[in-house]
DNA sequence: TCTGGGGTCCTAGGACCC
DNA sequence: TCTGGGGTCCTAGGACCC
């Protein structure tokens, strides 16, 4: 048996908990940038706002009712997201942390499912401050769906038990195809197209024809809805395939030197994190792009790949071949929205495979001089390496950002006692 | 004026092998 | 006139997830 435990508008929840003073006002969180609306809390969903607009369309409604907007802080949810995954290993033992904000659990054995439930919500609700949806089933996608009428009907409490095949039906029947976990936009109407309307529609369908018709991944989410297990618990993440950092632009970038300078930034930050990783990496592509919005035909977008001689993780190699490559794409008089670097075909750093007949001078000390850079960035300061410049104007919108209250003291809230 | 970021998996098709 | 069968590996692109 699995439960899906998930925290409710989680980035809006993360920005209300320690702010009682907003407490029933509309809450929206904005994506990087302040570009578009990635979160919101129950009321600013019952005002209209939908996921994803972009924020500049949404701005008259602000004031009208009083709603409280946030630049996204990331280190505030990615803090507040491992002391929820915390308390949820001490409830379950076995678990396996799906996103940021949700993990599903192995519950079997368990005998009252629906108590652990209402069990773990209040635990976490006492602990953290947020509240969670808790939905079992006896497969992932079934917990999801659990999960899904956990979350949209009140008088569930919170958790849905479909231990049982009767419920499971039940619930299948009135839940439309597109909730489904693995059924995107595409599918859904294409599914719809056909008479598959609901996720019993789904279940009843032929998966052998299904699967001719669509992808083994569509046969595979057939039988987890009846009940038959594909997809197990993964309790160890594996090691990552890739590694994108990117990020748009506050203000568009139009010369070489500013773009050179983001792209070294962002190749030193992907750097950063396959250190992290613990590995190493071969190949390197670079992107730049203008706004894809902008009507005329002016969107660009172009890729380039690098093979770098030997697996590395040494900052100066990928900021490097990262430069290059973006000599290569660059053209002038285009008004660059975005860029990107993405870092692929890695290795463990303690198992680098040469080639027979490769021929490269290994860097002195690289490792060495990497773990200091990294040890001096985490605790005393920082140092950065000189293409990332200094006045970095390109830099993205943060104008709305709450503090960091769990992770710097000097953002520490202070109670006050009258 | 202003529109996010970071991932995974699968498939088809081409190039190649014996 | 008639031209096999069985594989692997790689890449681009599409779909999905949060």
């Amino acid at each position: 048996m699995f439960a899906l435990v998930d925290v409710n508008s989680f980035f809006a929840s993360c920005e209300t908990v320690f702010r009682p003073d907003i407490l029933g006002l509309p809450v929206v969180v904005l994506s990087n940038n302040d570009g578009c609306v990635i979160a919101r809390s129950k009321e600013a969903k019952e005002i209209g706002i939908k996921m994803a607009v972009p924020y500049y369309q949404i701005k008259h409604l602000i004031k009208p009712h009083k709603i409280q907007v946030f630049s996204s802080n990331y280190p505030l949810y990615g803090d507040l997201s491992h002391r929820v995954m915390s308390i949820l290993e001490e409830l379950a033992p076995k678990l396996e942390i799906y996103s940021i904000d949700e993990a599903f659990l192995d519950v079997s054995g368990i005998d009252d499912l629906f108590e652990f439930g209402k069990k773990t919500r209040s635990t976490i609700l006492k602990c953290t401050g947020l509240t969670v949806g808790v939905g079992i089933g006896p497969t992932k996608t079934l917990a999801k769906l659990a999960n899904y009428a956990a979350k949209k009907w009140t008088k569930t409490q919170g958790v849905v038990d479909l231990s049982t095949i009767e419920r499971q039906k039940k619930l299948m029947g009135i839940v439309p195809v597109g909730e489904v976990w693995g059924i995107g936009r595409q599918l859904s109407s294409r599914l719809e197209a056909m008479g598959v309307k609901t996720a019993l529609d789904l279940a009843n369908s032929n998966p052998k024809q299904m699967r001719k018709l669509f992808s083994v991944v569509l046969e595979r989410t057939i039988a987890e809805l009846n009940g038959e297990s594909c997809l197990s618990l993964e309790e160890f993440t594996p090691v990552k395939q890739q590694i994108v950092c990117s990020r748009s632009f506050s203000q568009r970038i139009t010369k070489l030197a500013d773009m050179r300078q983001a792209i070294s930034s962002y190749a030193e930050r992907a750097a950063k994190k396959l250190r992290d990783e613990k590995q190493r990496c071969k190949h390197i592509s670079v992107f730049i792009k203008t706004s894809p919005f902008n009507g005329n035909k002016h969107y660009l977008n172009e890729i380039a790949h690098g093979s770098m001689q030997a697996h590395s993780s040494d900052s100066r190699d990928i900021i490097h071949l990262s430069v290059r490559l973006l000599d290569k794409i660059w053209q002038d008089g285009q008004a660059y929205q975005k860029a990107g670097v993405i870092l692929g075909d890695f290795s463990n750093e303690n198992m680098v495979q040469v080639g027979l007949f490769d021929e490269f001078e290994q860097r002195k000390n690289s490792d060495e001089l990497m773990k200091v850079i990294d040890e001096i960035n985490l605790k005393k300061g920082r140092v950065w390496f000189a293409g990332q410049g200094t006045k970095q104007d390109w830099k993205m919108k943060q104008d709305l950002l709450s503090p960091s209250y769990t992770t710097k003291w000097k953002d520490i809230p202070i109670v006050k006692v009258k």
